[in-house]
DNA sequence: CATAACGACCGAATTCCATTCAGCACCGCC
DNA sequence: GGCGGTGCTGAATGGAATTCGGTCGTTATG
C-alpha cells in the first residue's frame, strides 16, 4: 500500500463520510480513480467498515469499563469469545498478555446493570472478573497517523547504519 | 430521546454510511423526517462523527497495547490527557479509578516502537507505565443496543401497571 | 372555543454525488 | 513492436442528499 493509499484511508478514518469529491480534492486523483482506490481498500480489508462514533452518555450507557477476565478452570478449552458474544453490551474483547486472558470493554447504563453483566460475564465464561471502571474518558477513536511504510506491517525505524 | 432517534441510532453505529433512503424505510418515516433526525442527533452531540474502520494489520500497526500509567509525584497536577495528545500512537486515554491513574490505548509498528512510545509517555507525562499487550482481538468495534430508555442515562426498567 | 405558535411530518424540486463506462497512458514481458 | 495488465481521466447516468413549501396535531393563550 503506497502513499495515496495511506492517506486516502487517514482521511476515512477521520471522517467516515467525507465524499468522493472530498477524496480526490484531497488526494489530487480524479472522482474515479479515487473511487476506484476506496473500492479496492475496501475489498482488500484495509477499510473494514463505516460507524457512527455516538456520545454513550447521551444514548444511556454512561458507564464505561475495563473487565479483565481470568479462567477458572485453566484446563478447559477457551472459547471466552464465542461464549461471550451474545452479550451486547461487551463493545470489544481482547485477548492479552499476561495475568489474564481477555480484556473486554463494556458499556452500560448504572452500577447495578454493571453488577448484572459481570454476573452473566461469570456465568457464561466460566472465568473469574476484575473490573475498573472508566471515570472519564478525555479522548477515544483518534485516527492513527500512518506514516510510510510499503506493504502490512512495516518497521517504521530501520537502523542501517552504512549502506 | 425516544424510539426511533435510538433505533437511527444503532443503525448508523452499525453502518456509518447507510444512506438516509434506506434510513427512512427501516424507520418508516420520509426521507426528508430521518433526515432532519439525524441533523438533530448530529446537532446534538449524540452522533458525534463518523468514521472508517481500519484493519491495523493492514495499515502498519499491527502491535496494540494497554498502557496504565501512574503519576511519580502524586502531588504534581494532573494534565497527562493533555501531556499526551500529540503522540498520534494513543488511540484512547481513559481517566479510571484504581490503582492507575488511566489506561491509554496504543497502536504502534513493532516491539521497538513500543519501547520507544513508553518512554515517549513517561517523559512527556512524569509518569510510570504498566504495559499489557494484546495478542489478538476477537472483537472490536462493536455497536451498542439501545435498549428502552427516554432521555439520556435512564433506568433501564420501569414498572407502571396500568396505561 | 378560537387561534397562534410550535414541532414533526410529507412530497416535490433541485443540486450534488456515486457509480459506471469508454478511452488513454504507462509499464513489464515476450 | 505487439500484448496484457494496471491505473488514470472525463463524460454520462442514475440515485441520493438537501432544501422548501405545506399539512397536521399538539399545546399554550386569550
Amino acid at each position: 500500500m503506497e502513499e495515496i493509499d495511506r492517506r486516502i484511508v487517514t482521511l476515512l478514518a477521520r471522517d467516515g463520510r467525507m465524499s468522493f469529491t472530498d477524496l480526490a480534492r484531497e488526494t489530487g486523483l480524479s472522482v474515479s480513480a479515487v473511487h476506484q482506490r476506496v473500492r479496492r481498500l475496501e475489498k482488500r480489508g484495509v477499510v473494514r467498515g463505516y460507524a457512527a462514533i455516538i456520545d454513550h452518555d447521551a444514548v444511556g450507557l454512561p458507564l464505561t469499563a475495563f473487565v479483565s477476565i481470568k479462567p477458572i478452570d485453566p484446563a478447559a478449552p477457551d472459547d471466552a469469545p464465542e461464549r461471550l458474544a451474545h452479550l451486547s453490551a461487551i463493545e470489544a474483547c481482547h485477548s492479552v498478555a499476561g495475568d489474564e486472558s481477555y480484556i473486554l470493554k463494556v458499556r452500560v447504563a448504572s452500577p447495578v446493570a454493571l453488577e448484572d453483566l459481570l454476573q452473566q460475564i461469570r456465568a457464561s465464561a466460566n472465568v473469574s472478573t476484575r473490573t475498573t471502571v472508566v471515570l472519564s474518558t478525555p479522548y477515544e477513536h483518534r485516527a492513527p497517523e500512518l506514516a510510510p511504510s510499503e506493504e502490512a506491517g512495516e518497521p517504521e525505524t530501520r537502523q542501517d547504519g552504512i549502506a
